[in-house]
DNA sequence: TTGAAAGCGCTAACAG
DNA sequence: CTGTTAGCGCTTTCAA
């Protein structure tokens, strides 16, 4: 430590000690108040610049009971879905004032409800959680016991919480259409997570789809694995072997869709010509993919960016109860077949 | 608000007057502090669930001068390359009782200075700079002002800040190496923003090594860009424009790569035939690039977390000084050729 | 225009 | 074993 560390807090008591005021005063200069003369007001500013004096937010957060600060719960950061969310949702609040407490919850139950708790013991003034993976009972209890709350790619009791997701159930409509229409019958599904909220929708949305185009969807067609590179790999194996003749496979999302990739580039099966594959989520690698991958696409940071503002609506007590959906559009690309009229 | 609503905060307060007991004793009950009778702890144990009482960490750390929080500063979290080093630090911090403040400053200076200062106002126990691009100098004076202090991937006075960071040079040695052991002779460099440390470094190994190497570089063929896949299309485009004969591209890092493996291949320029392509960081998504890509790999994982580790050792005061270089591999892969004798 | 007192929620340091 | 006092750094309230 040398004569220019700065490590030792200065306090708005050192500051009026070294002004010759009271603290009160400088309180009042720090704050932009009035009712402080104006030299005594530059005598002032003098000191603090001076000391280098820097208000402590957490002291005045303690009275004001606010923290300025805003919990982010995300899946895995190491999904490239999730930041652009982070991005989009740092952005607008960083624009008002508040700083993200982020924590990643590794697609792990406990650790989210954890993370929740955190967030309440550092008393954020708002949480915004991405796609938990929660129960419902569970999710809501530990979000009520926050001043307000939205929840992104899923629903939720209003009052508990806001909610901006997306319509799942209609992009995974578009895939299936795509894939029909470009002569595919025979499709194979990566589920995600059972407990996730986007991957029931999209199975929702399969189910109905298929249907109307009287596909048969037998339940050794679809397998559950992690949404990650990884579990692609693992699930793409399992599928091929019990169902060697399928025409189509449908991914939970653009991570699992790599693993599949790579998994029929090593077994040598050609893409799109054997088999078709199709992701979801579109996020920036995707079309760099072997081949570039057809998915579904929704403007991620704008979801972040609408979580953020109507979690700050909600922090004033506006807004309750709205839930936003965001159309996603499909995005066609090497991974599928070229269209025919056959549809 | 219903009868469940648990938003109003319950404090030592309450709970001592539900128990009939006094803060204090409430304060030892919470902290699992001796010097309280097992009936009286049963009691108050009782009073703290019945009203859902979470002890306020803000107002604890008012007292004792800790936030149990630190800052995380990064470069930007949609960069694949950054998310690993998050998780690793935020493994550690997790593990040791912190919570992480996570600032994405989007590459640019003034944000990463306005970041540094709002971990100072929320009082943060400690800061780890992820690639920070400010000058040594404003960095300095930024990080003096916090009790402690990490910087990953750069230097930086021991007094000041620890340092984890890779050894660069020799991470573009061994890429130029292979250039020219796979018969490369004109290389082009896109080189990363200016103020980056690991991009002089890396500039550093190359000039090195090519001298070495006696090869011609001369300043045509370098251009500087944004470390994005954007910045990687623009930089390709102009290389390729001025220096047509070039037979090897040098990227900043993976994504600029990426940028120029598509501008390569829309331009219809054969990869590795007509031209080598190699990255730098081996982010997760390089092996499915197309080509899958060349490049440098080091445990981003590890650096977060020996970032985190010394972080939590110099604010504990210990491990003063330590600079920990990691050493990178090389990862060749099908955007380079094979392997002559020639060299 | 300025300041003194009280208190946000919690804990360290002493009483009793 | 249990409670009282004081104070962390700040702001609100009221008085001078």
């Amino acid at each position: 430590m040398n004569a220019f560390d700065t490590r030792e807090k200065v306090t708005l008591a050192d500051v009026a000690l070294q002004a010759g005021v009271s603290v009160m005063t400088v309180s009042r200069v720090v704050n932009d108040r009035p009712g402080v003369g104006a030299s005594t007001r530059e005598r002032v500013r003098g000191a603090i610049s001076a000391l280098g004096y820097r208000p402590n937010i957490v002291a005045r957060g303690l009275k004001a009971h606010r923290s300025c600060t805003i919990g982010l719960l995300v899946p895995d950061v190491t999904n490239p879905y999730f930041p652009e969310i982070v991005r989009g949702a740092e952005d607008v609040a960083i624009a008002h004032g508040f700083t993200l407490l982020l924590t990643n919850v590794i697609e792990d139950v406990e650790r989210e409800a954890a993370a929740l708790e955190a967030f309440e013991d550092r008393r954020v003034d708002g949480v915004i959680a991405c796609s938990p993976r929660l129960s419902a009972e569970r999710l809501d209890v530990l979000l009520a016991r926050h001043h307000a709350a939205v929840i992104v790619n899923r629903r939720s009791a209003p009052d508990v919480a806001g909610s901006v997701r997306i319509d799942h159930e209609q992009g995974m409509r578009q895939l299936i259409r795509h894939l029909v229409a470009t002569g595919c019958r025979r499709l194979g599904v990566i589920a995600g997570p059972s407990h996730s909220y986007a991957g029931r929708e999209r199975m929702l949305g399969l189910d109905r789809e298929t249907r109307e185009h009287g596909l048969d969807l037998p339940d050794r067609h679809v397998v559950a694995e992690a949404p990650t590179v990884e579990g692609g790999e693992r699930a793409t194996r399992t599928l091929l072997t019990r169902n060697p003749s399928l025409d189509a496979l449908v991914c939970f999302n653009d991570l699992v869709a790599a693993g599949a990739l790579l998994t029929l580039a090593e077994a040598g099966i050609a893409v799109p010509t054997d088999i078709a594959v199709v992701g979801y989520d579109d996020i920036p690698f995707a079309r760099m993919f072997t081949p570039p991958l057809t998915t579904i696409r929704a403007s991620t940071y704008a979801l972040g960016q609408h979580a953020m503002t109507m979690l700050l609506e909600r922090m004033e007590g506006r807004g309750r109860g709205v839930d936003i959906v965001l159309q996603p559009e499909l995005v066609v690309r090497a991974s599928t077949r070229a269209c025919t009229d056959a549809a």
